[in-house]
DNA sequence: ATTAAACACCGCCATG
DNA sequence: GGCATGGCGGTGTTTA
């Protein structure tokens, strides 16, 4: 609990990607017996689900015999081929897509050119691709199309890594439950500055007395909660002096500070100058 | 790892 | 009334 006013449940994003991901195009279908794609090289992902059948996929010279419930994943820049067995063909779908947070979505799920095949693809995550299909030929709300489909293959990435949760790269890379924590506890402050917060409620909401929160926090980040806190707060008003046309009074609520004149005699400390003569300064270049 | 105690300082308000 | 000053209780940090 953060306020006094008010009594309310908060969940923090603390693993937010800074990603772009679209889908380019999806499909479905049943090769010939012995029909076989490539050698080649792409420049986006395609990842392709079997759902009869069997067949086998090659990626980097590595072999890797695929059938029912198995997912293989192309690489962008990594050569590939992959063929229907002959006298049981595959048959499958499939989905393109590109953009900088592809990558790193098929590693947190545990995919990669080193391990570019996941098994055990449930029936949910197979259903996903009717529908970003569907979305796609249906075209119902064309502004719409590219985050529903978009949204749908995300979901079946999910799917796909919850049903082979021995590879997920959980805890996001953190060395700790520790690290983890105190990365949550920055994030909750840099999403939730615009109100009042108190260090001991977020230390006690992860379960530390707040001497020993302060002191794992400093550790970590070189400056202590309650500076973190001031710092994104005073860069956030830096930010909305510079680039909007709030009165001092406005920007001190947007950045969690109740009293305007409190807020100026912090500004001043932090920045050197009054927050009107910051704008000031900063206007005329 | 945890906390009590001491210390520092913040945030707010009364006062002039 | 607007604004600086001082002071107080509580919050945050440091020490042990």
């Amino acid at each position: 609990v953060i306020s006094d006013h008010y009594e309310f449940e908060l969940a923090v994003n603390a693993h937010r990607m800074q990603s772009e991901f679209y889908l380019m195009f999806s499909g479905a279908g049943k090769p010939i017996g012995g029909h076989k794609i490539g050698t080649a090289i792409y420049d986006y992902y395609l990842i392709h689900t079997v759902t009869a059948g069997e067949g086998l996929f090659v990626c980097n010279d590595a072999p890797y015999p695929c059938r029912e419930g198995d997912t293989f994943c192309i690489f962008p820049g990594v050569p590939f081929s992959y063929q229907a067995d002959k006298s049981n063909p595959w048959e499958y779908s499939w989905a393109g897509f590109s953009g900088s947070g592809s990558g790193e979505l098929l590693r947190l799920i545990g995919v990669s050119a080193e391990r570019p095949v996941a098994s055990h693809t449930t029936e949910q995550a197979f259903q996903y691709y009717g529908m970003t299909r569907r979305a796609l030929l249906e075209n119902e709300y064309p502004s719409l199309t590219d985050l529903e489909c978009s949204a749908y293959l995300k979901l079946m990435l999910i799917a796909l890594g919850k049903s082979n949760p021995a590879h997920i790269a959980d805890g996001a890379g953190d060395r700790s439950e520790t690290e983890r924590l105190v990365k949550y506890a920055a994030r909750v402050i840099k999403t939730q500055y615009a109100n009042p917060i108190a260090i001991e409620s977020l230390a006690d909401s992860i379960g530390y007395h707040r001497v020993y929160f302060s002191k794992i926090f400093t550790d970590y980040y070189g400056k202590s909660p309650k500076q973190y806190l001031k710092a994104v707060r005073m860069e956030q008003a830096e930010l909305l002096l510079m680039s909007t046309a709030l009165s001092i009074e406005q920007v001190a609520e947007s950045v969690g500070y109740g009293d305007p004149l409190y807020f100026s005699k912090q500004f001043q400390k932090w920045s050197g100058m009054p927050p009107s003569e910051y704008r000031r300064k900063k206007r005329q270049g």
